[in-house]
This record gives C-alpha cells, sequence and structure tokens, in this order.
DNA sequence: TGGCGAAAATTGACTAAATCACTTGCTCAA
DNA sequence: TTGAGCAAGTGATTTAGTCAATTTTCGCCA
C-alpha cells in the first residue's frame, strides 16, 4: 500500500537525495560537489540541516568536506563492507576473536589468490612482502601483505572483508603489535606464501596462510592470556 | 611544526567525546544520554554543532535519537564490522561477487559452528531452518538460518562478517531473490547442515555448506549473467 | 479508588541570519 | 621565476529562536 515515500526524518531523506545527486551525476571519488550553500537552496532547507546530512555521509567517507576547499566523493562510495567508524576501545576477546576470524577466512581467499592473481597483483605482493623490511625510509606507499593477497583474490567484497578486520586493530593495537609480532618469522612465511601464489598453487597456499595464522594465534593470546 | 594537541576539526572531537561519556559511562545499548541541550553546554558548543556529531553517532547507530523522547546508546556501539549505512545500489557484479566471498568464508563457519555449538544456539538454528517454511503468520522474529549458523560458532566477529554480508544483499535484492532461489532445496540443504552441526562433525558441516553455496551460486549467476 | 483524557512540560527537529577560519588563485613586485 | 600578500570563495560555528513529537502530570469522571 503505502510506498512510503516518507522514510521518515528530513535527514534521511536528505542522505537519499545527496547518494542520488551523486548517482544520477555519475560522480566517483574526487569529484566535487556543489558548495553547502547551493546544496541547502536545492533541497529547500537551511545550512544546518544539509550539514547534518553531510556528517552522515562523511562518516562512511561516502564524501569529504574539506575546509575552505569544497565537498567531494570519497572512496566510501562504493564500499559494501568497513570497519565501525565509531569503534569502542578492543577488548582482549576481541583481538583474539579477529586473529580466529582471520584464520577461518583468509587461507581460502589465498587458494583463490594463487588462482586469480595478476601480474600486476604480483607486483603489488612482492612490494608488501619487502615493506616490512625496508621500514619508513621508503617513499612509497606501506603495503600491508595480507591486504594485498586479499586483493589478489579478484573479489572486491573479499578484500574489503580482510581491510576491514585489519583495520578494526590497527586502530589501536600499534604499539603492542609492534612488541609481540615475530617480524623475521613473519617475513618467511609471507615469502613462502607468495612463491605459492605466484606458482599458481592453490592448495599450497591455502596451507601456507593457515600455518602462518596458526603462528600468529599462538603469538597473540601466550602474549595476552598472560599479562591482562 | 606539528604540534598536534587539536586531533582535528571541532566534530571529530565531540564525537570522541561522546564516545568517551559512553565509555566513562558504562552505558550499553538501550542506556540514554543527556539531552541536545545539556550536551551543548557540557562541551560548550551549540546546539546545530554537537548535532552534526550525534548524527555521526546514528550513522553507525552508536546512538539513537528519538524526537521528544531523548537520546539512546545503540547496539552499534559495540560493533566492528557493518555493511556501509550508505550504500549505493548493487551492481549484478557485485551480487556474484557476494555470493563467492560466502562460498569462500561460511564453510570454515560450519565447520567451527559444529565444534562450538551451545544448546541455545541448535534451538535457534532449528527455528532458523523452519522460519523459512512459516513464511510470515509467525509472531516469532524471522531467523536467517546463515546468519545463525555464524552466531554458533560463538565468534562474534565471523558473525559480524556474515551479517554484513548478507544485509549488504537483503537491502535491496528482496524481490529478486524470491524469484530466484530454490526454497525447496535451500531447506532440505538448511536441514542436513543443522544435523552436522548438531552431531558436532566439523567436516561434514564444512562439506555440506560448501555444496549448498556452490549451489546457490550457480543459481544466482545463471539467472543474473543472461546479459554478460 | 481507578483510569481516562486533556493540558503542560520535556525534548528533538529545523529555521534564519550572521560571523569566523581556512583555501585557493591571482596579482605584483623582487 | 619566485615569493609575499591580498581577495574571493567555501566550510565551520555561533546565536536565537520556532515547530513538532513524546512523555508526564494531574484533574475529572465513573
Amino acid at each position: 500500500m503505502t510506498e512510503a515515500p516518507q522514510a521518515g526524518g528530513l535527514s534521511d531523506r536528505l542522505v537519499d537525495g545527496l547518494l542520488d545527486l551523486i548517482s544520477e551525476g555519475a560522480l566517483g571519488p574526487g569529484d566535487s560537489l556543489p558548495t553547502v550553500r547551493e546544496l541547502a537552496q536545492r533541497f529547500s532547507v537551511t545550512t544546518p540541516t544539509i550539514r547534518e546530512a553531510l556528517r552522515r555521509l562523511q562518516t562512511t567517507d561516502a564524501v569529504r568536506m574539506r575546509h575552505g576547499s569544497g565537498i567531494y566523493v570519497g572512496e566510501g562510495i562504493h564500499r559494501k563492507l568497513m570497519p565501525n567508524p565509531n569503534s569502542t576501545p578492543l577488548k582482549d576477546e576481541h583481538i583474539i576473536q579477529l586473529v580466529e576470524a582471520r584464520l577461518t577466512i583468509e587461507p581460502g581467499i589465498a587458494a583463490l589468490a594463487a588462482a586469480n592473481r595478476t601480474v600486476d597483483d604480483l607486483e603489488r605482493l612482492a612490494r608488501a612482502v619487502d615493506t616490512a623490511k625496508r621500514a619508513a625510509d621508503d617513499n612509497r606507499p606501506k603495503l600491508n601483505f595480507h591486504r594485498e593477497l586479499a586483493a589478489a583474490s579478484g573479489n572486491q567484497v573479499l578484500f574489503e572483508v580482510v581491510d576491514s578486520l585489519l583495520a578494526a586493530r590497527s586502530r589501536e593495537q600499534r604499539a603492542l603489535r609492534a612488541q609481540i609480532e615475530n617480524h623475521t618469522r613473519d617475513y618467511d612465511q609471507h615469502v613462502a606464501i607468495f612463491l605459492a601464489v605466484e606458482a599458481g598453487d592453490a592448495e599450497q597456499a591455502r596451507l601456507l596462510t593457515e600455518q602462518h595464522l596458526r603462528d600468529l594465534r599462538t603469538t597473540i593470546t601466550t602474549n595476552l592470556g598472560g599479562h591482562e
């Protein structure tokens, strides 16, 4: 019956209206939107009101508001899955659940990557393996091995899953992580996984990734359980 | 150079301040927050400004604003992963990627569920199996089998992964889904998976789930790929 | 006494009109 | 060519209200 054109509050409708504006304009990340004042006029509301809708879109990086410059479409506009941008500090329990989730998910992704990787993927994977070694003096952006491995699977959704899991942790565990991780062992295992992916050996990539994450889980649980 | 006492914009600081308010007050979903005017006064800003921060928190269901009633903590406050709340319509390509992602992830979750399920999990799983049959006349909430299966794994992060994947699709694919899915086959396969989980047979649960999702993928790709 | 219903208080939603702060691009001189 | 500085454009925030939905209060009536 009622097709519910009035979904709810004005703010909800403005969010939809802004998303429509982006869709209908075929706008992508980096493209600019009208000014706040123009948007307010176009939707027949005042600036504080359109601003609330823009803040909601900013939360998921659907838009970016740059002071003095303008409003732009962000990378989040195409995203399907994401880490909670309003996250509360993680408890130890969740850190363990995070690594166990990766242990469940990533071996299958490694197998997919071995089957689907392109030469471009291999190049980025190789750079990711090295990134850990060269530390900070590099001018090129730091690449995370597990993130690039997921990208090599060719499935954007799986990439977003892994990216979200990694982001959820790195939000605050950076200090601890640097201490408890075994960088030498990680490097060797990353190299082994890379070689399996390069060779297109899906089963080997799966097994090596599983063992790699099993070791990581052991390291984390022992360093976390004895402490607090 | 970079003295960085100011984390960023005022709105960012207000979001953090509100999250701190929730954390320090040990508030959980359902608990109420001060009124907009009180919050504005407490943070020494005006109402439109605190309102923008509240809208950002509302985006992830960290808070809920109920007109005339008040502001309350929402379920999203504990969430680590979520579907994009400002999503753009999915393309066919992404729908296929979604089911392939599930095919990669869910068999392992089924195995975990077989190992970790409690009697309470089994009861909810059984209800989820039936839900599809009884359609809408039920007063009890509809339970999704795959969501409950993920819950039975005992890992909250894995549950959120599956929940996000399911939510991303169901946002708009409901009409299509009803047409292309084979409900009878799904029911039979759900029953088989349930029995394996109940028996604690992890490998059987993994294999059955893999086959179930393989069938689902075939159904979707054939009904979708007519143009490609 | 019990509860029903209207009025009042509370609270979020939104408007309106400014002012402040940051960016960008332009001009012009060194 | 370079750099400083000005000026216009744009987002950020304030101030001071009005409107609308909910909740509570309390008197009236059965």
